[in-house]
DNA sequence: AGAGCTACCTGAAGGC
DNA sequence: TGCCTTCAGGTAGCTC
């Protein structure tokens, strides 16, 4: 599911939601994720009271007032959203998959749910860095992000652009779709060698990458099928995708037709006239 | 160190 | 209707 727009929407939502509340309940369900949730998790957390919501890639940091970060991965198909007592449960979420479920008060519940459980719930202290994340890349939304980063990230890389794109150990935050997206709107080829780039190319991928996700944080994210913001809602920019998924149509800019090649065993969408 | 592959898990969709 | 295969926003852990 979520990539870096997705995470970055439920990080809003849930700034919203949930800042300045305590912990009162933890209540893990299933601790079976792609890591253990810990037999702590809830002795650490309970009582804690949210000062602040950060990310880093795809992670979510939920910061507590008592020394201890949340860590947050949501996977594939992981959810992480708010609602109180008496709302309505949203529309396509199972409670069964109901992995962690965080009482804030009579009232208010924060919910990670999650079909394949392919995501991490985590809680550290907050004097170290989390190792899920000590070893990531640039973030491609920070002021200093840009060809030159690219450059640094990809010399001597002869694995495809693509492949590049996608490891977070080069740069944070980008997962398949957005790799695809990035790449049409640069005109560059999906199986180019990551070295092979131009500075000049570099420049133009690096601002590619952030006008779409930039564009995609505008539009609430991307809900292909199981993405839900922190109110359990879909994104909308599925709509706007220009290659992704769109394998047969014609290319929006040139008269080519989308084409879908597997790389990494992944699907890569693009279009082999305008992208070179 | 880098590159390529497999596994983890559930559910939806398509073919027959 | 139902059974079987394939595929899906990710990443860690192996091999070579």
């Amino acid at each position: 599911m979520p990539e870096l727009p997705e995470v970055e929407t439920v990080r809003t939502g849930l700034e919203k939601a949930i800042i300045g509340k305590r912990i009162t309940h933890v209540h893990v369900n299933q601790s079976s994720l792609r890591k253990p949730v810990p037999e702590k998790f809830s002795d650490l957390v309970t009582n804690g009271v949210v000062r602040n919501i950060g990310r880093r890639g795809k992670y979510l940091i939920v910061e507590l007032d008592n020394g201890i970060n949340i860590l947050v991965h949501l996977g594939m198909t992981g959810r992480l959203f708010y609602m109180r007592h008496h709302d309505e449960r949203p529309e396509g979420i199972n409670f069964r998959h109901d992995h962690v479920v965080f009482q804030l008060s009579d009232e208010d519940f924060l919910i990670y749910n999650d079909p394949r459980r392919f995501g991490i719930v985590d809680a550290y202290s907050n004097n170290v860095i989390h190792p899920s994340i000590s070893q990531m890349g640039p973030e491609p939304l920070d002021a200093d992000f840009g060809g030159p980063t690219l450059m640094k990230a990809f010399t001597k890389r002869k694995t495809p652009i693509k492949i590049a794109l996608l490891d977070q150990s080069l740069v944070a935050g980008i997962g398949n779709i957005y790799a695809c997206e990035a790449l049409w709107r640069a005109k560059i080829s999906p199986l180019r060698a990551a070295s092979s780039l131009t500075v000049s190319q570099a420049r133009l991928l690096a601002s590619s990458v952030q006008d779409v996700l930039i564009d995609a944080i505008e539009a609430g994210g991307s809900s292909l099928r199981d993405y839900r913001n922190a109110d359990g809602e879909k994104g909308a920019f599925q709509d706007k995708f220009s290659v992704y998924d769109r394998e047969g149509e014609g290319c929006q800019r040139c008269t080519g037709v989308v084409k879908r090649v597997t790389q990494g065993g992944r699907s890569t969408f693009y279009c082999p006239s305008c992208q070179v």
